[in-house]
DNA sequence: GCCGTTTTCGGCCCGACTGTTTTCAGTCG
């Protein structure tokens, strides 16, 4: 699967011809990214049937330049765009604040290359005094670069699914393989992950770490030995695999599945009860005899423990919960009924109300929530008061043609000062209202949080949508009092959105285990903005299975009847 | 560089906010 290498260098290129000051070219390559970014196939699988050319946004020369990428492994253009520009762009337009005139400046005036002669400039105070440029935008960007340091990029959860998917599938057709599963951070459903991490059953360990290390996107081998083998992927991505007896495997994937504090609190847990853990199994202290390590579920029930299910392993209180037998029935994807926030080309989305709805039907989803952007953001070509109308009437002319129920709704920009673009009146002739903050982000905790808190007062809100507006790998949250926010939601009924999209993840699963315990309710959405982002959702499940959610927590599981009753305001 | 058919050439989602200015450029979505 190369279509994340794909998308990164069409996105590169547009980067530097946008540096470059070439026009319209931008938009091109970013719009065919962007189409590739949303294919649910492999680009290859396309090009093979010489069908580049049908994806959207993807004309004669974008198809030559795949091609030629998938073929060679390399693009003549794209090196020779790097070599012109010598700059790091790819590191320096991570900083936020930071965007192609100011780099281009900076490199022209001052010689930044790089991260390391942006730092030197501004710690000599070089950058102020540029045109331009002054004393809060070097303050910005030194914070800026605060921010992307003590982040370190980490794989969206949702990139890594199809890589994971590919290898369970293609390792389990291996005879010599009697079971394989993955592990690690992934397993816990965590939004990003550091690396994947695989556990195998064979009795032939050298065969599975031959056809480990020989896969064909394999571009580094880290290390090889008998059991455990690491390699790195083209697209940077580190898979550590290890092989183990069936005897240990239960063992040894509740020593991988981590997380690590748990593992801690478990181990003294079975010293307490006169036993030793390891990757190895469950032994008796004295004679270090076997007393189980098959399966996962036979451990927790010797340490006189409920099966405690991975997203719950963070030593968040589980096993506790687990001794009294209080684990949370958690949710799961099957049961959500629907699903919130959709786009549609009425604002920024690629597909129709029509086609979006019969996606949802398609998915066996039983309602939909279109709820296209509404505010001053022009990019997103926003609903305004006066299209509404014909929106509404679209939607009503889609429920005739689908047998889901399908909700109207918008959502909405909560503006700086706290209020919306929209009266309340108007607002509740609308099933599903999701606010939002968008613009003037950079507020500091005291006023975002009246801002956000105040539009929940005022106004007929269902859903407070992304409410921390983070963008993982890309921006912190909002300056948010969390703590008085959900106090808001609580008190005004209003569900605390989990996003699904896979950069957002919005709320974090800690952030549902707060608000949970802080009394709120939740929606799960997929924040789509075309129908194969519709099942992002199932990514909102993993942030609701770590916040410790149940049905009853969650709108999108309740009946319809139950959902239109508490959607009235 | 892509797209379309009132166009094979001439368009290409655009407004708020910020910090820099004194009327606007750059960034963000």
């Amino acid at each position: 699967m190369k279509n994340s290498e794909v998308v990164q260098i069409l996105n590169n290129i547009a980067d530097i011809l946008e540096l470059q000051n070439v026009p319209w070219k931008p938009q091109a390559y970013r719009k065919a990214a962007q189409a590739i970014e949303t294919l649910a196939e492999d680009v290859e699988e396309i090009w093979k049937r010489g069908e580049l050319e049908k994806i959207p946004s993807v004309g004669e020369h974008i198809a030559a330049k795949i091609e030629e990428y998938l073929k060679t492994g390399k693009l003549a253009y794209y090196n020779k765009l790097k070599k012109e520009i010598k700059i790091n762009l790819e590191e320096l337009k991570g900083i936020p604040a930071l965007g192609p005139k100011k780099i281009k400046l900076l490199y022209q005036k001052l010689g930044v290359k790089n991260l390391k002669d942006l730092e030197t400039a501004i710690k000599r105070q070089k950058v102020q005094k540029l045109a331009g440029f002054g004393e809060k935008t070097e303050q910005a960007l030194a914070e800026g670069i605060r921010f992307i340091k003590t982040k370190p990029k980490r794989f969206l959860y949702a990139s890594a699914l199809p890589i994971v998917n590919t290898f369970l599938k293609t390792f389990r057709t291996y005879p010599f393989i009697q079971q394989i599963e993955v592990a690690g951070s992934f397993r816990r459903g965590k939004e990003t992950v550091g690396d994947l991490d695989f556990l195998a059953v064979s009795s032939q360990p050298e065969k599975v770490m031959h056809a480990f290390t020989t896969m064909k996107d394999v571009k580094e081998i880290l290390a090889r030995g008998m059991t455990k083998s690491s390699i790195r992927l083209g697209n940077g991505l580190q898979i550590d695999l290890r092989v183990v007896n069936d005897k240990q495997f239960g063992s040894a994937m509740n020593y991988f599945i981590g997380s690590k504090e748990h593992n801690v609190e478990l181990r003294k847990l079975a010293l307490s009860k006169g036993y030793t853990l390891s990757e190895y199994g469950l032994f008796t202290l004295r004679e270090k005899k076997w007393i189980a390590g098959k399966t996962e579920n036979d451990i927790y029930q010797k340490l006189g423990l409920q099966y405690i299910e991975a997203e719950l392993r963070e030593n968040h209180g589980e096993i506790a919960a687990a001794q009294k037998k209080k684990l949370p029935d958690l949710i799961t994807v099957k049961d959500l009924r629907g699903v919130f926030h959709n786009h549609t080309t009425w604002s920024d989305g690629n597909n129709s109300l029509l086609e979006m709805a019969q996606k949802a039907e398609e998915l066996k989803l039983k309602f939909i929530s279109f709820n296209d952007h509404l505010g001053p953001i022009g990019i997103t070509n926003p609903l305004t008061e006066k299209r509404l109308a014909g929106y509404l009437k679209e939607i009503e002319n889609v429920r005739k043609k689908v047998g889901i129920r399908v909700f109207s709704g918008v959502e909405i920009d909560i503006l700086k000062d706290g209020t919306l673009p929209l009266s309340a009146k108007r607002l509740k002739e609308l099933d599903v209202v999701i606010a939002s903050v968008h613009l003037a982000i950079k507020m500091p905790a005291a006023e975002m949080t009246q801002r956000v808190c105040s539009a929940m007062e005022k106004y007929p809100i269902n859903i407070l949508g992304h409410p921390t507006d983070r963008k993982l790998n890309e921006r912190p949250p909002l300056n948010l009092n969390l703590d008085r926010v959900f106090e808001a939601a609580k008190k005004n009924n209003i569900f605390l959105e989990i996003n699904g999209s896979p950069s957002r993840m919005d709320l974090s699963g800690e952030n549902v285990w707060n608000a949970r315990a802080a009394g709120c309710r939740f929606a799960i959405s997929a924040d789509a903005h075309a129908v194969s982002h519709l099942p992002f959702y199932h990514l909102g499940v993993n942030m609701a299975r770590r916040g410790w959610l149940e049905k009853k927590d969650v709108l999108n599981c309740w009946t319809l009847e139950k959902i239109e009753k508490m959607l009235k305001r």
